[in-house]
RNA sequence: GGGCAGGUAGCGAAGCGGUCAAACGCAACAGACUGUAAAUCUGUCGGCCUCGGCCUUCGGAGGUUCGAUUCCUCCCCUGCCCA
């Protein structure tokens, strides 16, 4: 039933940042092979974020390869940490969020993660079922498994700790739930980003401390946003979402820096060792022009989330509005009444949403960034007839079709 | 509980009675260039405008002043030290 140890590893460990350890996964899976049981992997969401994008789908992957190979994929949906509200460092403001919130992200996030997994061997766990019955004193127990000295080895609290940056008790507290989950269904295997690390590994020592065999983590890289720089996350706008257009997705691919494009073909799409071989050699050509390959990528990630036509129509749309720079083949309509048909420049622009606030407006114009049916609009008084209908642009991508309502 | 240091635009960080919508850096946006890349250069970067200005902002609420981001009082929040 489950391919042979050698094969396994080969597949598991291919792309991975870390593992602890090996040995053990090599346990495990000469177990589960003798046994013919599934290891369960496990991989947990955060339901407050529920757009998946690019660099969530690097575990994800890792964690369809699991499924392939024939184990138990479990997602575990943190809501009763994100009923509290958490702050993970960065983000203070996190609201809490309440249990229909929860129960609505958990399965919106269920939906796209299932573009990528299998809809067979996976289940999806909300950790309130356990957490939420704990008893204070159970808290103080488990507390009392873990140090601070321990604790303040994560990077990221050592971090804080010396730039004397606020850590509230509670931040000590969700490593250890995290941990809990995995006693609670006893992962064999718990897949995380690099940045995920030292959480994994309280699992292992919390789960060793309930007489629990302990995980075994499997950390992947983190994927750099589009900017390049940056972890790839909504809140920087930098991201690549599964859930985008056909055209976003391509556009957005096109736009990351050249230095990452092998990182994506390896990190976010399914090519095959000797294919990422030749995709290295073409791009340290010389002669290669980072673009076409750039393009395949860009393909390829559309055909992964939408399929092959669109990836070629979203191709054919690109080079209309950037080699041959005219109009996107779709763009947003927006209706507008207008006395006798005409409008202020200015207004026309608010009223569009093409800008925030006038003020905005008129740096566009002031900067030469607007036109009305490609002629630049240099003026903050100019009055256009929208009678007929006209297309508006700001920008290099701000276009919107204006009719007369 | 006490002492000290802080809370300024998306972030970081100046300002410390008027010339402050607030230096500077980053991010962002626009333009040029280009491969819609990067780098670079230029400009913009609270809102409204009849372009002269007007309005709302510097943790919150009051107060002193002709005038406060700058001074005073109280409150809230954060860090450090002492208990």
């Amino acid at each position: 039933m489950f391919p042979p140890l050698k094969e396994q590893l080969d597949i598991i460990t291919r792309g991975a940042a870390e593992i602890i350890r090996v040995e053990e996964l090599e346990q495990k899976i000469a177990r589960s092979i003798k046994s013919d049981t599934p290891l369960k992997i496990k991989l947990g969401c955060d339901p407050s974020r529920p757009d998946l994008h690019l660099g969530h789908s690097v575990v994800l992957r890792k964690l369809r390869q699991f499924q392939d190979l024939g184990h138990q994929a479990i997602l575990i949906v943190g809501d009763f940490t994100g009923m509290i509200g958490d702050p993970s460092g960065r983000s203070k403001t996190r609201p809490p969020l309440t249990i229909e919130e929860t129960r609505t992200n958990g399965q919106g996030y269920f939906e796209q993660a299932t573009k990528i997994l299998s809809s067979k061997k996976i289940q999806m766990l909300y950790n309130s079922e356990w957490l939420g019955k704990m008893s204070f004193a159970d808290v103080i127990a488990l507390g009392s498994k873990y140090t601070v000295a321990r604790m303040l080895e994560r990077d990221d609290f050592e971090r804080r700790y010396e730039a004397k940056e606020p850590i509230s008790i509670h931040e000590f507290l969700y490593p250890l739930a995290q941990a809990m989950d995995s006693v609670a269904i006893r992962a064999d295997v718990e897949l995380g980003g690099t940045d995920q690390k030292f959480n994994l590994l309280v699992g292992r020592d919390i789960q060793r401390e309930y007489g629990i065999e302990p995980q075994v983590t499997l950390t992947m890289p983190i994927l750099p946003g589009t900017d390049g720089v940056e972890k790839m996350s909504k809140s920087l706008d930098n991201y690549i979402g599964v859930n985008e257009p056909a055209r976003e997705i391509f556009g957005k691919a096109m736009r990351i820096p050249d230095g990452l494009i092998f990182d994506y073909f390896l990190l976010t799409t399914d090519m095959r060792a000797d294919d990422l071989a030749a995709i290295k050699n073409e791009l340290a050509d010389p002669l290669t022009n980072p673009s076409t390959v750039k393009r395949r990528l860009a393909r390829t990630l559309v055909a992964l989330y939408h399929s092959e036509n669109e990836a070629a129509n979203a191709e054919k749309e690109f080079n209309r509005m950037f080699k041959e720079k005219e109009a996107p083949e779709e763009i947003p309509e927006v209706a507008l009444s207008a006395p006798e048909g005409k409008m202020g420049i200015l207004q026309l622009l608010t009223d569009a949403r093409l800008v925030g606030s006038k003020s905005e407006a008129r740096r566009m114009v002031d900067q030469g960034a607007v036109s009305v049916d490609g002629v630049k609009i240099n003026d903050q008084h100019a009055v256009v007839s929208i009678a007929g209908g006209i297309v508006l642009r700001v920008g290099k991508r701000g276009w919107c079709r204006i009719r007369q309502a």
